[in-house]
DNA sequence: GGTGGCACTTTACATCATGTCAAGTGCGTC
DNA sequence: GACGCACTTGACATGATGTAAAGTGCCACC
């Protein structure tokens, strides 16, 4: 909050008056990245698309690219799940409408017959959320030294090999 | 560390006279958990298996069938890796000894032959890295409530139509 | 021109976890 | 009996978060 606060001009009792605590902070500043970066324009694609193939390419591409815009924060909200109830809330409805997107593109793989018989929709869901969760960018962008490419085709290439068959 | 102390029946600063940090005390902890859970046993048959298959079969089922127990301290450690230098590097070398069984197990595919051609054996082992990783678990069981061996098989699975091919 | 409201400042303080320090206690061993 | 050792109690420093109170400067409205 200090050094918010240094970098915003003002002093650090100022940033409590625009925001009651640190996890207010955080939340605010993610649903303003929403707004200024439009996530739900990128989305928009993998909304319009016809089949399940491309409706999984689209959500990945969107969601996946997205990832890196929001991570300095998403990973300061992580941080402070086991403490803070109210950020926890916050980070845990963000994951949750993730996992909507995750459920429209399996449903719709589904819908085309191309979902894996050896899966559940659910289970579907819940393999490409874990694929599409920020660790795992966190953990083959950041630390693995993938490129944001790399990352992005693969994980498209890994969920079209889990999920469609 | 007062919660610990009371749960031990000492003083919290006895505590210090046996560990002088928080970061000491847990990096004790799963060293000492590894001592017990003879997590080395664990990883023989991995070692021992002649094809890359068996290897990678091995691998996931003694690693992931590890994390459940270590889970607790793990987490513990993985949160305070952003302020002590110590920890992070504690879980650094561990993540490095659980890359080194991801490589040989991918290793020995590409022995065998087995390994996707679109991949190279570093990008493999990173997938194959991410996989197991405690996040991909965490997400997986605790926070999706997979069974462990829905979450076993499942890993296993995905990991043989990521790699093999 | 005065006045009130507003955003902000400074200062002080509470809390909580980590960690340090010093003095004392009880117990077994040499 | 003296020493060492593990431990206790109590005090204190630090750094982050958050609360509270009094003061300041400026703008808009009457």
């Amino acid at each position: 909050m200090s050094d918010i606060a240094k970098a915003a001009g003002i002093s650090r009792q100022a940033l409590y008056l625009h925001f009651p605590s640190r996890a207010d902070l955080l939340i605010a500043t993610v649903r303003y990245l929403d707004e200024v970066l439009k996530v739900d324009d990128r989305l928009a694609d993998s909304r319009a698309a016809t089949d399940g193939d491309t409706r999984l390419g689209a959500f990945i591409a969107a969601w996946g690219g997205y990832i890196p815009q929001i991570y300095g924060v998403a990973r300061a909200l992580m941080a402070m799940q086991d403490s803070d109830p109210e950020a926890r809330q916050a980070w845990t409805d963000r994951l949750s409408a993730i996992r909507h997107g995750c459920a429209a593109a399996v449903s719709a793989l589904a819908a085309d017959g191309a979902l894996r018989a050896d899966l559940t929709e659910e289970q579907g869901t819940d393999l490409l959320w874990s694929l599409l969760s920020v660790r795992m960018w966190e953990h083959l962008v950041r630390d693995c030294g993938w490129s944001q490419e790399t990352y992005e085709a693969e994980i498209l290439r890994v969920a079209r090999l889990a999920l469609i068959g």
